[in-house]
DNA sequence: TCTTGACTTAATCAATCGTCCAACTACGTG
DNA sequence: CACGTAGTTGGACGATTGATTAAGTCAAGA
């Protein structure tokens, strides 16, 4: 009903795509779905859209980006350890935030797993090198084996999914807040025996 | 072609599904696809089903009771933390050993979810609380509180939870087995930190 | 006022999808 | 050997539902 930008209404849809993937798969995510969440018409979509694969395409974006945020709000001036725990605890919140974000991302990949398209492993692919990234800036002054970074990397990645694993199953918020300190102490733990350096402020 | 029981085509469709909803997810597992992967005539699936949801029925109950033998194989024998580590490795290695059974795992859990119907979160939730009771049976020297045998078993389907999804992602079985060690040694290190257990042997 | 961009209605066209029927074949049994 | 039954097949039905578009309406800025 109300006119806005072509701009701004393709925003609209790419977070109405959002939550249609999460409610419905990707299969189910249909562009009668999608402009319905939209509240817009479906010819609106192709309206803004040339076509569905374009849509999606920018959502797959907006997920890639979303990424891009969290492991950036890290502090590069921490140190290894520290920047571990903010970047596993920066992407748990992005999880408990969204549900519906979590639930697309893990759709996405899943997707893309099927699909062999390297296309869709970027997602996951992208993330994990960002994590490398941001755990090599800190550790300028002591030099850290790359297998140390990626081991690190990986330990994340892997808590972090089975979090969501979790979180999406039950839908249980309270739950989920405390697992969330679990799995960081879980990397804390671990962390400690494998570069052995202490939590800070424990 | 060859003529065999009609159970042991069921046992066909039910592994033919299982690498089909693998391959192209729940939707995209159709009868013909299922009957295609078979090897057998579309018309044999409702000879040995009267639907396509009597033959998920049956598809689903295989992986719960998949899951029921990975348990059952851990040593009620041993200490809590051997126990754990046991589980935790049954479950990659069977990961590890059919990525098609991993990948419908994952795709009963998410559809479960989508549907939030309690059938399918009973998945995740029945092998749940079959590593949370293998955990007990361990335990019966020393009184462990229930919390804790809680956040070991959670632990536990995290940390497998999340190994699934990067050996799917990418598919790369010798880093996969080199992640395998790195994930059982997060569970040491956490369980060590948690109650106090070394592990024996290493 | 007239053009342009936002928006809508209603249809088109084409895939499938699950299910079922009727016919055919091999095999064990009487 | 005949015959019933279990296994197997090709083909088609009916219905749903998918993405996409043609053509027309409405509001606002030049």
């Amino acid at each position: 009903m109300p006119r806005i930008s072509a701009a701004q209404r393709r925003s609209d849809f790419v977070n109405a795509a959002i939550e249609v993937i999460a409610a419905y798969g990707i299969d189910g995510a249909t562009t009668r779905r999608i402009a319905d969440q939209a509240q817009a018409n479906l010819a609106m979509l192709h309206y803004c859209y040339d076509s569905k694969d374009d849509l999606f395409a920018d959502v797959y974006e907006f997920v890639a980006g979303r990424y891009r945020d969290v492991i950036q709000d890290s502090d590069p001036h921490s140190t290894l350890a520290d920047t571990a725990r903010q970047l596993l605890r920066g992407a748990m919140e992005a999880y408990l935030e969204s549900p519906s974000f979590a639930a697309t991302t893990l759709e996405l990949i899943s997707w893309a797993r099927r699909q062999h398209g390297d296309r869709g492993i970027a997602v996951y692919d992208q993330a994990l090198e960002s994590v490398r990234a941001a755990l090599r800036g800190t550790s300028a002054e002591h030099p850290v084996e790359p297998e140390t970074i990626d081991q690190i990397a990986y330990v994340i990645a892997t808590l972090a999914d089975g979090f969501a694993m979790n979180w999406l199953t039950y839908g249980d918020r309270s739950a989920a807040t405390e697992q969330m300190e679990t799995v960081v102490s879980v990397l804390d733990s671990w962390l400690a025996a494998r570069v052995g350096s202490t939590p800070a402020g424990v």
